[in-house]
DNA sequence: CCTCTCGGAGCCTAAAGTCG
DNA sequence: GACTTTAGGCTCCGAGAGGG
């Protein structure tokens, strides 16, 4: 269904109900070079997946990673970890085990819209595509119906305040740390002068963690650029990754993927989270921050509090709120009634009496 | 269970404001 | 003029109600 395809992700696989011992080679003796109780064991590996960028085609299996590390130096308080692979048939999940719920989940993609929904569509809120008619109308058989609307010209001349400068980091003033702002706490005399290094997105089915500082490299492993390419060190062999793994005292390991506690990830103490947005002057949400979960929706009810009729169904069964020529899709956010693309009333959302 | 409704989050982009 | 920020206008996700 096309409509699936701005859906959220799939959820993860469910966490095993048991969570049987790691094996010898899921633990921190694979990195003796560490500093020695920097990071004690144990903290574990993950195997990437054959289409893992980090896979080495070398070995069947790809080398044993951990399944904390930076590819590339992400902003600092952040770490990738390996998306968990998928469930071995015959073996059930394989290590690491998958995040739990609640767990920061990579971002959920943007939702694509379309330039201009039809009529119907609009009426209904559902969504549209580019063709006419559109897949949906096609699918309820009111192809002849399947038009587009007329947007309307945005208001002009509306004088507004003087301009909020935003951070490089975020949306908002408040920066996110940067590569010169000690984690440490420390503070930075010149918080805008140093240019800001960019970061790659997360790779999806990633997701964010928190390191504590870099410096503890892990074994080697290519370092490959956005292009897929790995850099070489000066005698041509591949750099290290920038491996982070944590130090289960001082940030206690997330369940899944380390040692199995019951501790929630969290900031590490010296650096502290991306801080939430100030509230908008406006209240409108910022694009760039995770949205509160919404909050239950009301059913919409009349004047006397009993529950609004619904709409008669059509005869076909299908739907009758939006599909027909009168049907109309104007903003319904700010309250403001307006004309809906056909120039007709705005009657989205106006039920029927009868 | 399925269909339908519809609140409101999220997206796009033009207008207003700022900067060099 | 180019760039940045804001917000108007719109799309459409997804929870919840109600019908079959």
């Amino acid at each position: 269904m096309s409509s699936d395809q701005a859906k959220s992700p799939p959820e993860q696989p469910a966490q095993p109900a048991a969570v049987p011992a790691y094996p010898p080679q899921y633990s921190g003796a694979h990195y003796p070079q560490l500093p020695p109780g920097a990071y004690p064991p144990p903290y574990y590996t993950y195997t990437p997946l054959a289409n893992d960028p980090n896979h080495d085609p070398n070995a069947p299996n790809g080398p044993p990673m951990p399944y904390l590390m930076a590819f590339p130096p992400p902003p600092p308080g952040m770490v990738y970890a390996y998306a968990p692979p998928p469930p071995v048939p015959g073996q059930g999940m394989p290590y690491p085990y998958p995040p739990p719920q609640g767990l920061p989940a990579a971002p959920r993609p943007k939702r694509k819209q379309v330039k201009m929904a039809c009529t119907n569509c609009a009426g209904a809120c559902k969504r549209c595509d580019d063709s006419r008619p559109c897949e949906r109308c096609v699918k309820y058989g009111i192809a002849d119906t399947c038009v587009d609307g007329t947007r309307k010209e945005r208001k002009k001349g509306i004088k507004r305040g003087p301009y909020k400068r935003k951070s490089k980091f975020g949306s908002n003033e408040a920066a996110f740390p940067t590569a010169s702002s000690a984690p440490t706490g420390e503070a930075s005399t010149e918080p805008t002068t140093t240019p800001a290094p960019t970061y790659p997105p997360m790779p999806e089915s990633y997701y964010p963690y928190y390191y504590p500082h870099p410096g503890y490299p892990a074994p080697g492993h290519e370092v490959p650029q956005p292009n897929g390419e790995a850099v070489a060190n000066g005698n041509g062999h591949p750099m290290p990754h920038p491996y982070y793994p944590l130090h289960p005292a001082v940030y206690p390991s997330y369940p899944p993927y380390s040692h199995p506690g019951p501790v929630a990830y969290a900031a590490p103490p010296a650096m502290m989270p991306p801080p939430p947005p100030p509230p908008d002057v406006n209240g409108k949400a910022d694009d760039t921050v995770t949205a509160a979960p919404k909050s239950k929706k009301k059913r919409k009810v009349g004047e006397d509090g009993a529950p609004k009729a619904k709409k008669a169904k059509a005869t076909n069964g299908e739907i009758t709120n939006g599909v027909g020529p009168t049907a109309v899709g104007s903003s319904h956010t700010n309250g403001t009634a307006v004309n809906g693309v056909n120039g007709a009333a705005d009657q989205r959302h106006v039920v029927s009496s009868a």
